[in-house]
DNA sequence: GATGATATGTCGGCTATATTACAGTTCTAC
DNA sequence: GTAGAACTGTAATATAGCCGACATATCATC
């Protein structure tokens, strides 16, 4: 049953739509499954073999601490993401980890040579792993010429409306998004201060642009963004 | 004799060494060539069917324009290099045009499509390819958070750094590159203004860490950088 | 519901860097 | 060689947003 759950969790992703029963329950011989709960931090680099994880259920962010133990957030993942190794090449110095953001979340993960040779059998699969990296560099790409060339208010507008856009729910041309970040959270995902970050959302609310909270945040008037 | 040459040039690049001759000469058939000048513009985006490149000989600059006639260079490609749709996905929007730096170029070309083709019936080409996307993921990665947390000044010494690692030609512990780009290319590869990268290479040279021209930029001791 | 921890609000000074502006220099092409 | 274009040098002014400092609000836990 416990087996299954894998099975299921596994075949449920789109990248894994192209692959065969067995080619699935291959995979899932080797795949690790977890649960954790909110707030607590998952380490997923150096110790263990390298890894590819995919987030079943909730948020998590991934931060990584420099030499000077500043934390700067890399990423959030969310319900459906793939993360870790993605690159298929194990980079030996980063120091990261995974901070649970939702209530609890469900992680499955496999080895990253077990992927390889999956991929490897599997030509069709192999393509759409490569687009789907291509995907995610050309988002980068794309927040690398935002902090170029868009101010910090700009960048947080552009935030919130792909947010909104990923997981906000519409209701008339109002749409609300569950708030899982903290300001200090979107600031680092913008690229600013805690400060100024806390500045904008205070004056999109006296604009009335949006409402904020803890715990969900809308925008007044979708259009408008 | 012409297509031999296509062919060789499509063979020697690492990327394909895992290939048979029947597959190269596959790829080969639908191969494009081009030569062009210093200075030169080449539009490689909308008009045609996506294309994937490879630059076999000299430097070009990949420049972007945006929506106010602003451009940015996106990246440098050199010898070797590969450009284009390197993610195979099109995308349409995209204004973008190669100018070349150096004396003279060569390029080869091949439709998007039949790579992906040939990806298709070589897997463990479709996976180097893969490692070789993710390579260039993790290098924007990298711009990106010293973009984030390091000042000009620092961002023009790694610069230099790694241009000098890349194709700098040691002499005792001088480094020698050729100098193809002009202080605003550099400027707008460090993301700062033409001026401040103006300001830091003179005081770089007054310091007597490089000594600049137009033709070559001279590092006097690579281990003080 | 008291206590500590974490998150948010607010303010003014400071600094790196953009911007504007113009002069001098080097290259390119006739 | 000369004109024009492109590149480089320099300086003054403007400003976005960082940083420190502290107050207040909200949450988690006993």
């Amino acid at each position: 049953m416990y087996e299954d759950l894998k099975y299921w969790y596994l075949r449920d992703h789109k990248l894994f739509r192209t692959l065969s029963f067995g080619q699935i329950k291959q995979l899932c011989i080797i795949t690790g499954f977890k649960k954790a709960q909110k707030g607590e931090i998952i380490y997923f680099s150096a110790s263990d073999l390298p890894r590819i994880f995919l987030l079943k259920k909730g948020n998590i962010k991934i931060v990584a601490v420099d030499e000077d133990g500043n934390e700067t957030i890399k990423d959030i993942i969310q319900k459906g993401d793939l993360f870790g190794e993605l690159t298929l090449e194990a980079d030996i110095q980063s120091n990261e980890y995974a901070k649970v953001l939702s209530d609890d979340v469900a992680i499955c993960s496999f080895l990253m040579s077990d992927f390889e040779n999956l991929l490897l059998r599997n030509p069709s699969l192999a393509l759409s792993y490569t687009k789907f990296v291509g995907l995610k560099m050309k988002r980068i790409k794309n927040s690398y010429s935002n902090l170029i060339s868009k101010d910090a208010k700009t960048r947080l507008f552009q935030f919130l409306k792909d947010w909104a856009e990923k997981e906000g729910k519409q209701v008339e041309n109002k749409v609300v998004i569950e708030n899982y970040l903290t300001q200090n959270d979107i600031a680092q995902i913008i690229c600013t201060s805690r400060q100024t970050a806390t500045h904008l959302l205070n004056e999109m609310e006296t604009n009335g642009t949006i409402v904020y909270s803890r715990k969900e945040i809308i925008i007044t008037d979708i259009s408008k963004i």
